[in-house]
DNA sequence: TTCATGTTGCTTTTGCGTTAGCATGTCCAG
DNA sequence: CTGGACATGCTAACGCAAAAGCAACATGAA
C-alpha cells in the first residue's frame, strides 16, 4: 500500500499537526526525511493525497490534513459495499463527558468540527464540546457541527451556526441529514429518498441536488438542533 | 486550516483576553507580532473571523473576541480560569467583551412569550424559562421570545424559534432588534437608522419596511442568538 | 475638536508550493 | 543480460498567495 518513504511522511505529519496545529512546510518535511529537495516531498505527498490519506488545498501554504493513518484503516473507495470502517473521528479521540456532573438539564456534546453545506468538505478542528440545554435535543447520543457554506440558507441554516445533530443510521425522506458520501466527504442536506437512490438537496437554488447510489451515501446523523450567535 | 501567523495572532489575543480582560488593539497586536504595520494586523483578523474562530464588532475598539482555539499546542478549556473576567471591571464596561466560548455554564432565562416577525403582536408576560448555554450570550441581562410569523425568514430566522435577547435600549444600525411600536406592538426587525427616523425592515421580500419617526418606537433588546428545535 | 484606533487601497516582498529535467538503484519480464 | 516500470534523489526556475509596508481616511470616545 504504502511505500516505506510514504509512511514515513504521513507519520511526521500527523505528529507535527497533533503537536503544533499547524502542518509542515516542504522545507521542513526535506529536513525530517533528510533529503536536500522539495521536489521528492512533493511527489510523496501527490501519492498520499492520490490514495486518500492526506487531503490539501491546492497552491496554499501549509494546508494539510490527515486523513486516515496507515496501520488499520487500509480501505479504498468501495462504492457498492456498506463494509463499516469505524465512523468514528479518524484521528482524534473524544472523550465523551468524563464529569459533566449530572446537575441540571444540560448536556455536553462534542464538537466534531465543521461540516460543508456547500460543496462537501470535511474538516476537523479542535476538539472541544459544546454544552447545550437537554430539553434541546430529544433522545440518543448527539454530537454538533458547525456550519460552513450557505447551501441550506433556505432551511435557515446559515454559515457559522451550530448544528446539533442526532446520532444515527438511518432517517425518514424530508428529513435534514448528515451524509457521509462515499465514505469521505460529508455534507448538511435535505434526504431524499428516491426509490432504489438516493438524493440530496441543498436549499439554496444556486446549488445542485445530488443523486447517489444506495451504496454510496451513509447517513451519520440527523439535525435535532441548532444554535446561532449574533 | 490557519497560517501560522493567524494561529500565532489568534494565540496572542486569546492570551491577552484571558490575562486582562481587553482585548489587544492593532497597534498592540502589530507590536507583539513584530510587524510595522496595521494592515497586517488587520487582514489576519479578518482572515480569522471569517473562519469563525474570533468575532468582532465593526468599528468598534478592542472589541475582539475569542470563539474557539486552534487545535493542538495549546492548552484547552480549563472551567475556572474563566471565571474571573468580569468581576473586577468596576464601571468600564465599555467595549470589553464577553468570556471566551469555553465557558460551561448554562443560565436559565425568562421566555417572554411570542413576537411576531410579521405583523406587530404584543409581547405577552408569560412566566416560563429556557435554559441557554451561557456561552451563547453576551454581558448582560438576557430574554427569550418565541418567533411567530415569517417576515425574518430571510435572516434565517423561522417560525418557532427562540429568540435570545438581550435587554438594551440602544442598538446601532444593522442589527436585529425588538422594536416596541407606539408602547404596544413589539415586534423583531433589523434596524435601519434613517437620519432623523427609523426604519424598521423585515427580512422578507413580502413585507414591507416600516417607518417610523424617534418617539414612535422603543428598543426593548437586540439579538443575541437563536435555539431551534427539529 | 482631538486623540486613539480601526479601515482601505495600493505596492512590494517573501514564503513556499509547483514543475521540468535529469540521474540512480531495484525489481521483474522478456 | 536488457529494457521498462517505479520509487527516489537532486537542482533550478517559476508563480501564486500570504504577509508586510506605507499612507490616507473613517469612526468612536472624551
Amino acid at each position: 500500500m504504502l511505500t516505506q518513504k510514504q509512511h514515513e511522511l504521513l507519520c511526521f505529519i500527523d505528529e507535527k499537526l497533533k503537536d503544533s496545529g499547524v502542518s509542515p512546510s516542504f522545507e521542513e518535511m526535506k529536513e525530517a526525511l533528510g533529503l536536500k529537495s522539495k521536489s521528492g516531498i512533493h511527489r510523496l505527498i501527490s501519492a498520499l493525497e492520490e490514495r486518500h490519506f492526506i487531503r490539501r488545498l491546492p497552491n496554499r501554504a501549509r494546508a494539510l490534513e490527515v486523513l486516515k493513518l496507515p496501520e488499520g484503516g487500509v480501505h479504498e473507495a468501495e462504492p457498492s459495499n456498506v463494509i463499516s470502517l469505524h465512523p468514528d473521528t479518524p484521528v482524534r479521540e473524544v472523550a465523551s463527558s468524563p464529569a459533566p456532573a449530572a446537575n441540571n438539564d444540560v448536556l455536553e456534546i462534542p464538537l466534531h468540527g465543521r461540516i460543508a453545506a456547500g460543496a462537501p468538505i470535511e474538516a476537523m478542528e479542535g476538539q472541544s464540546a459544546l454544552s447545550v440545554p437537554a430539553a434541546l435535543l430529544g433522545p440518543g447520543e448527539h454530537y454538533a457541527l458547525e456550519v460552513s457554506g450557505d447551501s441550506m440558507i433556505d432551511a435557515g441554516i446559515l454559515d457559522g451556526d451550530y448544528a446539533l445533530i442526532q446520532k444515527t443510521e438511518i432517517a425518514r425522506d424530508g428529513e435534514i441529514v448528515v451524509a457521509l458520501i462515499h465514505e469521505e466527504e460529508a455534507t448538511l442536506k435535505y434526504l431524499r429518498k428516491d426509490g432504489r437512490s438516493i438524493r440530496l438537496d441543498p436549499a439554496n437554488a444556486a446549488y445542485e441536488p445530488q443523486i447517489y447510489g444506495e451504496g454510496e451515501v451513509r447517513i451519520q446523523g440527523k439535525m435535532a438542533g441548532l444554535l446561532r450567535r449574533y
